[in-house]
DNA sequence: ATGTGC
Protein backbone atom coordinates (compact mmCIF):
# COMPACT_ATOMS: atom_id res chain seq x y z
CA UNK A 1 0.00 0.00 0.00
CA UNK A 2 1.12 3.53 -0.54
CA UNK A 3 2.48 5.11 2.29
CA UNK A 4 -0.04 8.34 1.87
CA UNK A 5 -2.86 6.49 1.75
CA UNK A 6 -2.04 3.82 4.29
CA UNK A 7 -1.48 7.18 6.81
CA UNK A 8 -5.03 8.64 5.55
CA UNK A 9 -6.66 4.77 6.55
CA UNK A 10 -4.66 4.82 9.82
CA UNK A 11 -6.13 8.36 10.67
CA UNK A 12 -9.47 7.34 9.64
CA UNK A 13 -8.87 3.81 11.74
CA UNK A 14 -8.14 6.70 14.77
CA UNK A 15 -11.28 8.91 14.22
CA UNK A 16 -13.00 5.59 14.78
CA UNK A 17 -11.22 5.60 18.27
CA UNK A 18 -8.30 2.55 17.10
CA UNK A 19 -5.21 3.58 17.26
CA UNK A 20 -3.41 1.66 14.77
CA UNK A 21 0.23 1.21 13.49
CA UNK A 22 1.54 -0.49 10.40
CA UNK A 23 4.95 -2.12 10.09
CA UNK A 24 5.81 -5.28 7.66
CA UNK A 25 2.28 -6.40 6.93
CA UNK A 26 1.21 -6.21 10.71
CA UNK A 27 -1.15 -3.68 12.04
CA UNK A 28 -0.63 -3.19 15.76
CA UNK A 29 -3.83 -2.26 16.97
CA UNK A 30 -5.69 -1.18 20.32
CA UNK A 31 -8.25 0.85 21.48
CA UNK A 32 -7.49 4.71 21.55
CA UNK A 33 -8.80 5.26 25.61
CA UNK A 34 -7.62 1.64 26.52
CA UNK A 35 -3.22 1.81 26.65
CA UNK A 36 -2.73 -0.51 29.59
CA UNK A 37 -4.73 -3.52 27.36
CA UNK A 38 -2.22 -5.10 25.25
CA UNK A 39 -1.47 -4.45 21.72
CA UNK A 40 -2.88 -7.14 19.47
CA UNK A 41 -1.19 -7.71 16.04
CA UNK A 42 -2.78 -8.47 12.55
CA UNK A 43 -1.27 -10.25 9.99
CA UNK A 44 -2.38 -9.33 6.73
CA UNK A 45 -0.89 -10.02 2.83
CA UNK A 46 -0.16 -6.43 1.67
CA UNK A 47 -2.79 -4.44 -0.77
CA UNK A 48 -5.92 -6.20 0.99
CA UNK A 49 -8.13 -3.40 2.32
CA UNK A 50 -7.86 -3.49 6.24
CA UNK A 51 -11.56 -3.70 7.98
CA UNK A 52 -12.20 -1.21 10.56
CA UNK A 53 -15.19 -3.30 11.98
CA UNK A 54 -12.72 -6.72 12.29
CA UNK A 55 -9.88 -4.19 14.25
CA UNK A 56 -12.60 -2.81 16.38
CA UNK A 57 -13.67 -6.26 17.39
CA UNK A 58 -10.06 -7.72 17.75
CA UNK A 59 -9.46 -4.71 20.08
CA UNK A 60 -12.73 -4.99 22.02
CA UNK A 61 -11.40 -8.88 22.51
CA UNK A 62 -7.88 -7.65 23.72
CA UNK A 63 -9.53 -5.48 26.02
CA UNK A 64 -11.70 -8.08 28.04
CA UNK A 65 -11.02 -8.11 31.79
CA UNK A 66 -12.96 -9.07 34.65
CA UNK A 67 -13.30 -6.79 37.53
CA UNK A 68 -12.86 -9.10 39.99
CA UNK A 69 -9.76 -10.81 38.37
CA UNK A 70 -8.29 -12.12 34.70
CA UNK A 71 -6.40 -10.61 31.80
CA UNK A 72 -5.42 -10.93 28.40
CA UNK A 73 -1.80 -11.28 27.57
CA UNK A 74 -1.96 -11.25 24.37
CA UNK A 75 -4.45 -10.98 21.34
CA UNK A 76 -3.51 -11.62 17.42
CA UNK A 77 -5.22 -12.62 14.29
CA UNK A 78 -4.38 -14.61 11.35
CA UNK A 79 -4.48 -12.98 7.75
CA UNK A 80 -8.05 -14.60 7.15
CA UNK A 81 -9.10 -12.76 9.44
CA UNK A 82 -12.94 -10.76 8.82
CA UNK A 83 -16.05 -9.52 11.14
CA UNK A 84 -17.80 -11.91 12.70
CA UNK A 85 -21.55 -11.16 13.60
CA UNK A 86 -21.36 -12.16 17.33
CA UNK A 87 -18.80 -9.30 17.99
CA UNK A 88 -15.78 -11.85 18.10
CA UNK A 89 -14.09 -11.59 14.62
CA UNK A 90 -13.31 -14.57 12.55
CA UNK A 91 -9.51 -15.22 12.74
CA UNK A 92 -8.99 -13.97 16.65
CA UNK A 93 -6.51 -15.65 18.96
CA UNK A 94 -6.42 -14.53 22.65
CA UNK A 95 -4.00 -15.79 25.48
CA UNK A 96 -5.88 -14.91 28.96
CA UNK A 97 -4.93 -15.83 32.42
CA UNK A 98 -7.39 -16.07 35.60
CA UNK A 99 -10.39 -15.80 32.66
CA UNK A 100 -11.76 -17.76 29.75
CA UNK A 101 -14.39 -15.76 27.48
CA UNK A 102 -16.79 -18.72 26.22
CA UNK A 103 -17.97 -16.25 23.73
CA UNK A 104 -14.42 -16.08 21.94
CA UNK A 105 -14.98 -19.69 20.87
CA UNK A 106 -18.47 -18.87 19.94
CA UNK A 107 -20.94 -21.16 19.00
CA UNK A 108 -18.94 -23.29 16.43
CA UNK A 109 -17.04 -25.33 18.97
CA UNK A 110 -14.37 -27.70 17.84
CA UNK A 111 -15.25 -26.73 13.97
CA UNK A 112 -12.20 -27.76 12.07
CA UNK A 113 -10.11 -29.97 9.75
CA UNK A 114 -9.88 -33.61 8.59
CA UNK A 115 -7.53 -35.10 5.89
CA UNK A 116 -7.24 -38.23 4.79
CA UNK A 117 -5.13 -39.67 1.39
CA UNK A 118 -5.73 -42.76 -0.73
CA UNK A 119 -3.59 -44.72 -3.43
CA UNK A 120 -6.24 -44.07 -6.29
CA UNK A 121 -5.32 -41.78 -9.17
CA UNK A 122 -7.38 -39.16 -10.42
CA UNK A 123 -8.65 -40.90 -13.62
CA UNK A 124 -9.60 -44.13 -11.43
CA UNK A 125 -11.87 -41.81 -9.20
CA UNK A 126 -12.98 -40.41 -12.14
CA UNK A 127 -13.80 -43.38 -13.80
CA UNK A 128 -16.63 -44.36 -11.26
CA UNK A 129 -17.38 -40.76 -10.23
CA UNK A 130 -21.09 -40.58 -10.63
CA UNK A 131 -21.63 -43.75 -9.18
CA UNK A 132 -19.67 -42.75 -5.68
CA UNK A 133 -21.58 -38.96 -5.97
CA UNK A 134 -24.77 -40.74 -5.48
CA UNK A 135 -23.63 -42.94 -2.75
CA UNK A 136 -22.22 -39.59 -0.93
CA UNK A 137 -25.89 -37.82 -1.76
CA UNK A 138 -27.69 -40.37 0.22
CA UNK A 139 -25.58 -40.28 3.15
CA UNK A 140 -24.90 -36.57 3.25
CA UNK A 141 -27.91 -34.92 2.09
CA UNK A 142 -30.68 -37.75 2.36
CA UNK A 143 -29.93 -39.17 5.58
CA UNK A 144 -29.35 -42.50 4.61
CA UNK A 145 -26.74 -42.63 6.98
CA UNK A 146 -26.81 -45.07 10.23
CA UNK A 147 -24.87 -43.76 12.67
CA UNK A 148 -27.22 -44.78 15.77
CA UNK A 149 -25.91 -45.42 19.27
CA UNK A 150 -26.80 -46.20 22.83
CA UNK A 151 -27.12 -43.91 24.91
CA UNK A 152 -24.25 -45.17 27.07
CA UNK A 153 -22.26 -44.89 24.18
CA UNK A 154 -23.42 -40.98 23.34
CA UNK A 155 -22.56 -40.77 27.20
CA UNK A 156 -18.81 -41.96 26.20
CA UNK A 157 -18.62 -39.58 23.29
CA UNK A 158 -19.29 -36.38 25.43
CA UNK A 159 -17.23 -37.60 27.88
CA UNK A 160 -13.80 -38.46 26.69
CA UNK A 161 -14.26 -38.33 22.76
CA UNK A 162 -13.30 -40.24 20.22
CA UNK A 163 -11.36 -43.39 22.56
CA UNK A 164 -13.99 -43.37 24.45
CA UNK A 165 -16.95 -43.79 21.88
CA UNK A 166 -14.80 -46.26 20.26
CA UNK A 167 -14.65 -48.56 23.55
CA UNK A 168 -18.12 -47.98 23.71
CA UNK A 169 -18.88 -48.90 20.10
CA UNK A 170 -16.82 -52.13 20.32
CA UNK A 171 -18.61 -52.99 23.43
CA UNK A 172 -21.70 -52.77 22.04
CA UNK A 173 -21.89 -52.26 18.59
CA UNK A 174 -24.44 -49.87 16.75
CA UNK A 175 -25.36 -48.56 13.60
CA UNK A 176 -23.86 -49.07 9.88
CA UNK A 177 -20.57 -48.18 11.05
CA UNK A 178 -19.76 -50.93 12.55
CA UNK A 179 -19.09 -52.29 9.07
CA UNK A 180 -15.85 -50.97 9.51
CA UNK A 181 -12.79 -51.49 11.48
CA UNK A 182 -12.86 -49.60 15.14
CA UNK A 183 -9.18 -51.43 15.95
CA UNK A 184 -7.83 -49.16 13.46
CA UNK A 185 -10.00 -46.42 13.92
CA UNK A 186 -8.32 -46.54 17.56
CA UNK A 187 -4.93 -46.45 16.32
CA UNK A 188 -5.91 -43.69 13.92
CA UNK A 189 -7.17 -41.57 17.11
CA UNK A 190 -3.38 -41.01 17.51
CA UNK A 191 -3.12 -38.64 14.47
CA UNK A 192 -5.81 -36.46 15.89
CA UNK A 193 -5.21 -33.72 17.57
CA UNK A 194 -5.51 -34.26 21.73
CA UNK A 195 -5.89 -38.15 20.40
CA UNK A 196 -9.92 -36.68 19.67
CA UNK A 197 -10.13 -36.39 23.56
CA UNK A 198 -10.98 -33.71 25.72
CA UNK A 199 -11.97 -33.68 29.46
CA UNK A 200 -15.48 -33.83 29.35
CA UNK A 201 -18.34 -34.21 31.54
CA UNK A 202 -21.31 -35.84 29.97
CA UNK A 203 -24.03 -34.09 31.94
CA UNK A 204 -23.34 -30.65 30.46
CA UNK A 205 -24.04 -31.91 27.22
CA UNK A 206 -27.27 -31.67 25.94
CA UNK A 207 -29.43 -33.41 27.70
CA UNK A 208 -32.18 -34.12 25.23
CA UNK A 209 -29.48 -36.20 23.31
CA UNK A 210 -29.16 -38.41 26.28
CA UNK A 211 -32.17 -40.57 27.20
CA UNK A 212 -31.83 -42.81 29.84
CA UNK A 213 -31.16 -46.05 27.67
CA UNK A 214 -32.44 -47.56 24.53
CA UNK A 215 -30.85 -45.87 21.08
CA UNK A 216 -29.81 -42.01 20.70
CA UNK A 217 -31.88 -40.13 17.79
CA UNK A 218 -29.22 -37.71 17.16
CA UNK A 219 -29.70 -36.17 13.60
CA UNK A 220 -26.10 -34.15 13.61
CA UNK A 221 -23.69 -36.64 13.81
CA UNK A 222 -22.43 -37.60 9.79
CA UNK A 223 -23.92 -34.05 8.97
CA UNK A 224 -21.79 -31.63 6.99
CA UNK A 225 -23.78 -28.51 8.05
CA UNK A 226 -24.12 -25.55 6.02
CA UNK A 227 -21.92 -22.34 5.55
CA UNK A 228 -18.03 -22.68 4.91
CA UNK A 229 -18.31 -26.26 5.80
CA UNK A 230 -17.46 -29.24 2.94
CA UNK A 231 -16.55 -32.42 2.13
CA UNK A 232 -13.76 -32.11 -0.67
CA UNK A 233 -12.25 -35.09 -2.80
CA UNK A 234 -8.68 -33.74 -3.73
CA UNK A 235 -5.34 -34.51 -5.59
CA UNK A 236 -2.00 -34.35 -3.94
CA UNK A 237 -0.77 -32.25 -6.85
CA UNK A 238 2.68 -30.58 -4.82
CA UNK A 239 4.55 -31.94 -1.97
CA UNK A 240 7.00 -29.42 -1.32
CA UNK A 241 8.55 -31.38 2.02
CA UNK A 242 9.60 -34.47 0.89
CA UNK A 243 10.33 -35.76 4.49
CA UNK A 244 7.36 -34.68 6.28
CA UNK A 245 4.92 -36.06 3.96
CA UNK A 246 6.81 -39.02 4.12
CA UNK A 247 6.48 -39.47 7.46
CA UNK A 248 2.94 -38.42 7.37
CA UNK A 249 2.26 -40.49 4.59
CA UNK A 250 1.31 -38.38 1.66
CA UNK A 251 2.97 -38.66 -1.46
CA UNK A 252 2.28 -36.50 -4.84
CA UNK A 253 -0.52 -38.12 -7.62
CA UNK A 254 -2.94 -39.59 -4.71
CA UNK A 255 -6.34 -38.41 -3.86
CA UNK A 256 -7.15 -36.90 -0.82
CA UNK A 257 -10.10 -36.00 0.98
CA UNK A 258 -10.68 -32.72 3.62
CA UNK A 259 -13.40 -32.65 5.42
CA UNK A 260 -14.27 -28.91 7.26
CA UNK A 261 -16.77 -29.60 9.98
CA UNK A 262 -17.70 -29.01 13.46
CA UNK A 263 -20.17 -29.86 16.38
CA UNK A 264 -22.91 -29.06 14.69
CA UNK A 265 -26.46 -27.80 16.87
CA UNK A 266 -24.23 -29.37 20.16
CA UNK A 267 -21.70 -26.47 20.23
CA UNK A 268 -24.60 -23.91 19.27
CA UNK A 269 -26.36 -24.62 22.50
CA UNK A 270 -23.52 -24.88 24.59
CA UNK A 271 -21.72 -21.80 23.31
CA UNK A 272 -25.27 -19.67 23.54
CA UNK A 273 -25.93 -20.88 26.93
CA UNK A 274 -22.26 -20.63 27.97
CA UNK A 275 -22.22 -16.91 26.99
CA UNK A 276 -25.36 -16.08 28.89
CA UNK A 277 -23.94 -17.37 31.82
CA UNK A 278 -20.61 -15.44 31.47
CA UNK A 279 -22.76 -12.68 31.73
CA UNK A 280 -24.67 -13.14 35.13
CA UNK A 281 -21.05 -13.65 36.37
CA UNK A 282 -20.40 -9.61 35.62
CA UNK A 283 -20.65 -7.55 38.93
CA UNK A 284 -24.59 -6.14 39.44
CA UNK A 285 -23.39 -2.65 40.51
CA UNK A 286 -21.24 -2.01 37.47
CA UNK A 287 -21.86 -1.04 34.10
CA UNK A 288 -21.76 -3.64 31.38
CA UNK A 289 -18.78 -3.02 29.46
CA UNK A 290 -19.47 -1.66 25.82
CA UNK A 291 -17.97 -4.42 23.83
CA UNK A 292 -20.87 -6.68 25.26
CA UNK A 293 -17.70 -9.89 25.48
CA UNK A 294 -18.26 -10.84 28.65
CA UNK A 295 -15.17 -13.47 30.41
CA UNK A 296 -15.59 -15.48 33.40
CA UNK A 297 -13.20 -15.21 35.94
CA UNK A 298 -11.27 -17.19 38.04
CA UNK A 299 -10.93 -15.41 41.13
CA UNK A 300 -14.93 -14.96 41.45
CA UNK A 301 -16.48 -18.10 39.61
CA UNK A 302 -13.68 -21.24 39.50
CA UNK A 303 -16.28 -23.65 39.61
CA UNK A 304 -18.23 -21.98 36.42
CA UNK A 305 -14.85 -21.57 34.81
CA UNK A 306 -14.66 -25.71 35.01
CA UNK A 307 -18.07 -26.62 34.29
CA UNK A 308 -17.71 -24.20 31.40
CA UNK A 309 -14.22 -26.00 29.80
CA UNK A 310 -15.83 -29.42 30.25
CA UNK A 311 -19.12 -28.19 28.64
CA UNK A 312 -17.02 -26.98 25.49
CA UNK A 313 -15.33 -30.44 25.92
CA UNK A 314 -18.11 -32.20 25.49
CA UNK A 315 -18.76 -30.16 22.30
CA UNK A 316 -15.09 -30.54 21.08
CA UNK A 317 -15.38 -34.41 21.65
CA UNK A 318 -18.73 -34.02 19.60
CA UNK A 319 -16.80 -32.42 17.04
CA UNK A 320 -14.17 -34.84 16.71
CA UNK A 321 -16.28 -37.75 16.39
CA UNK A 322 -18.63 -36.01 13.68
CA UNK A 323 -15.38 -35.59 11.65
CA UNK A 324 -14.64 -39.36 12.08
CA UNK A 325 -18.03 -40.04 11.12
CA UNK A 326 -18.08 -38.24 7.98
CA UNK A 327 -14.90 -39.71 6.61
CA UNK A 328 -15.83 -42.99 7.63
CA UNK A 329 -19.27 -42.90 6.06
CA UNK A 330 -17.10 -41.85 2.90
CA UNK A 331 -14.15 -44.71 3.41
CA UNK A 332 -17.18 -47.26 3.32
CA UNK A 333 -18.08 -45.94 -0.24
CA UNK A 334 -14.82 -45.78 -1.40
CA UNK A 335 -14.60 -49.41 -0.68
CA UNK A 336 -18.04 -49.93 -2.21
CA UNK A 337 -17.07 -48.04 -5.24
CA UNK A 338 -13.55 -48.85 -6.10
CA UNK A 339 -12.08 -51.87 -3.90
CA UNK A 340 -11.07 -52.44 -0.84
CA UNK A 341 -8.47 -49.06 -0.48
CA UNK A 342 -7.09 -48.08 2.10
CA UNK A 343 -7.90 -43.89 3.04
CA UNK A 344 -5.74 -43.61 6.11
CA UNK A 345 -6.12 -40.35 8.46
CA UNK A 346 -3.08 -37.32 7.95
CA UNK A 347 -4.60 -35.68 10.40
CA UNK A 348 -7.32 -33.90 12.13
CA UNK A 349 -7.43 -30.63 14.24
CA UNK A 350 -9.78 -27.74 15.25
CA UNK A 351 -9.80 -24.64 14.55
CA UNK A 352 -12.33 -23.21 17.04
CA UNK A 353 -11.19 -24.13 20.49
CA UNK A 354 -10.32 -23.08 24.18
CA UNK A 355 -6.79 -24.61 24.91
CA UNK A 356 -4.68 -24.85 28.41
CA UNK A 357 -1.50 -23.13 26.78
CA UNK A 358 1.15 -21.34 28.83
CA UNK A 359 0.18 -19.76 32.30
CA UNK A 360 -3.36 -19.57 31.23
CA UNK A 361 -5.48 -20.21 28.07
CA UNK A 362 -5.82 -19.71 24.31
CA UNK A 363 -9.06 -19.37 22.63
CA UNK A 364 -8.57 -19.95 18.54
CA UNK A 365 -11.55 -19.01 16.56
CA UNK A 366 -10.85 -19.45 13.37
CA UNK A 367 -7.03 -20.00 13.82
CA UNK A 368 -5.30 -23.25 13.89
CA UNK A 369 -2.71 -24.24 16.55
CA UNK A 370 0.32 -24.33 14.86
CA UNK A 371 2.69 -25.27 17.32
CA UNK A 372 6.22 -26.29 16.26
CA UNK A 373 6.34 -29.45 14.07
CA UNK A 374 2.59 -30.39 14.20
CA UNK A 375 0.55 -31.30 11.26
CA UNK A 376 -1.85 -27.65 10.05
CA UNK A 377 -4.18 -27.76 7.56
CA UNK A 378 -5.54 -24.37 5.53
CA UNK A 379 -8.36 -25.26 2.84
CA UNK A 380 -8.83 -22.99 0.06
CA UNK A 381 -11.84 -21.27 -0.90
CA UNK A 382 -14.41 -23.51 -3.06
CA UNK A 383 -12.41 -24.11 -6.57
CA UNK A 384 -9.35 -22.91 -4.71
CA UNK A 385 -6.12 -25.33 -3.39
CA UNK A 386 -5.89 -26.16 -0.13
CA UNK A 387 -2.56 -26.84 2.42
CA UNK A 388 -0.91 -29.27 4.42
CA UNK A 389 1.52 -27.27 6.65
CA UNK A 390 3.27 -27.65 9.55
CA UNK A 391 3.70 -25.40 12.45
CA UNK A 392 6.81 -23.46 13.09
CA UNK A 393 5.88 -22.14 16.65
CA UNK A 394 5.89 -18.87 16.33
CA UNK A 395 5.14 -16.80 19.42
CA UNK A 396 4.38 -13.22 18.11
CA UNK A 397 1.36 -15.34 16.63
CA UNK A 398 0.12 -16.86 19.52
CA UNK A 399 1.54 -20.26 17.60
CA UNK A 400 -1.50 -20.14 15.37
CA UNK A 401 -2.26 -19.88 11.89
CA UNK A 402 -5.28 -19.16 9.56
CA UNK A 403 -8.28 -21.43 9.01
CA UNK A 404 -8.27 -20.49 5.87
CA UNK A 405 -8.55 -17.55 3.08
CA UNK A 406 -10.87 -15.34 4.63
CA UNK A 407 -13.84 -13.92 3.32
CA UNK A 408 -13.88 -10.13 1.96
CA UNK A 409 -17.52 -10.43 0.65
CA UNK A 410 -20.31 -11.47 2.92
CA UNK A 411 -23.14 -13.75 2.43
CA UNK A 412 -26.01 -11.51 2.79
CA UNK A 413 -23.84 -9.47 -0.27
CA UNK A 414 -23.51 -12.69 -2.32
CA UNK A 415 -26.76 -13.83 -2.03
CA UNK A 416 -28.31 -10.13 -2.71
CA UNK A 417 -25.99 -9.64 -5.68
CA UNK A 418 -24.26 -12.80 -6.60
CA UNK A 419 -27.53 -14.06 -8.18
CA UNK A 420 -27.13 -11.28 -11.32
CA UNK A 421 -23.13 -12.26 -11.71
CA UNK A 422 -21.82 -14.73 -14.13
CA UNK A 423 -20.68 -17.77 -13.10
CA UNK A 424 -17.17 -16.32 -13.91
CA UNK A 425 -17.32 -13.37 -12.28
CA UNK A 426 -18.01 -15.48 -9.70
CA UNK A 427 -15.00 -17.64 -9.92
CA UNK A 428 -17.24 -20.85 -10.23
CA UNK A 429 -16.19 -21.56 -13.88
CA UNK A 430 -14.89 -25.63 -13.68
CA UNK A 431 -15.97 -25.92 -10.60
CA UNK A 432 -17.72 -29.12 -9.53
CA UNK A 433 -19.23 -28.48 -6.28
CA UNK A 434 -22.29 -31.09 -5.35
CA UNK A 435 -24.92 -29.46 -3.50
CA UNK A 436 -28.90 -29.58 -3.49
CA UNK A 437 -29.22 -25.47 -2.82
CA UNK A 438 -27.72 -23.63 -6.03
CA UNK A 439 -27.45 -20.43 -2.88
CA UNK A 440 -24.82 -22.15 -1.73
CA UNK A 441 -22.74 -22.22 -4.36
CA UNK A 442 -22.93 -18.43 -4.66
CA UNK A 443 -22.66 -17.41 -1.24
CA UNK A 444 -19.79 -19.47 -0.91
CA UNK A 445 -18.18 -18.77 -4.35
CA UNK A 446 -14.53 -17.69 -4.73
CA UNK A 447 -15.39 -14.48 -5.51
CA UNK A 448 -16.15 -14.11 -1.86
CA UNK A 449 -12.64 -15.23 -0.41
CA UNK A 450 -9.15 -13.83 -0.54
CA UNK A 451 -7.25 -15.53 -2.77
CA UNK A 452 -5.34 -18.35 -0.70
CA UNK A 453 -1.82 -18.28 -2.59
CA UNK A 454 -1.39 -14.46 -0.69
CA UNK A 455 -2.54 -15.40 2.82
CA UNK A 456 0.06 -18.86 2.40
CA UNK A 457 2.90 -16.77 1.63
CA UNK A 458 2.35 -14.16 4.25
CA UNK A 459 2.17 -16.92 7.16
CA UNK A 460 5.39 -18.43 5.34
CA UNK A 461 7.12 -15.20 5.33
CA UNK A 462 5.90 -14.41 8.83
CA UNK A 463 7.52 -17.96 9.94
CA UNK A 464 4.25 -18.88 11.48
CA UNK A 465 4.32 -22.14 8.95
CA UNK A 466 6.02 -24.43 6.08
CA UNK A 467 3.95 -25.97 3.20
CA UNK A 468 4.19 -29.80 3.45
CA UNK A 469 1.94 -29.85 0.63
CA UNK A 470 -0.54 -28.19 -2.33
CA UNK A 471 -3.76 -29.98 -3.09
CA UNK A 472 -6.15 -29.16 -5.64
CA UNK A 473 -10.01 -29.86 -5.58
CA UNK A 474 -11.44 -32.59 -7.83
CA UNK A 475 -14.77 -32.04 -6.54
CA UNK A 476 -16.84 -30.64 -3.10
CA UNK A 477 -19.91 -31.74 -1.27
CA UNK A 478 -21.43 -28.46 0.04
CA UNK A 479 -24.85 -29.48 2.35
C1' DA B 1 -21.57 -20.96 12.73
C1' DT B 2 -27.26 -22.26 12.92
C1' DG B 3 -32.74 -26.95 9.45
C1' DT B 4 -30.85 -18.99 9.09
C1' DG B 5 -31.85 -14.26 7.47
C1' DC B 6 -31.55 -9.27 4.92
Amino acid sequence: MQPKNLQRLLRALARQGLDVTYSNCTYSVRLVNSVDAPIAEVLLPEGFPVEAKALKQLANLANVRHPVGGCVCRACATPDFHPGDAGIAIGSVVETEGQVIPAAVGSDINCGMRLHVADLTIDEFLEKRDSFVERMKGDYFFGTRDVTMTARTMRALFQYGVPDWIDAMLDKPTGSVVKSDLEQLAQESERIFLGGSMDGDWKLAPAELIPDDGLVRDGGLGTIGSGNHFVEVQRVDKVENRALAYAWGVREGQLAFMIHSGSRNVGKYIGGMWRDKAKVTWPKNLKYPESQIFPLSVHSHPELVASYLQAEATAANYGFVNRLLLAELLRLRLREVYGDIEAPLVYDLPHNITLPEGQGWVTRKGACPAHIDQPVIIPGSMGANSYLMVGKGNPEFCNSASHGAGRVRSRFDLSRRGASQSEAELGLTGVDCITLREERRIEEAPAAYKPIQSVIDVQVEAQMVDVVARLSPILTFKA
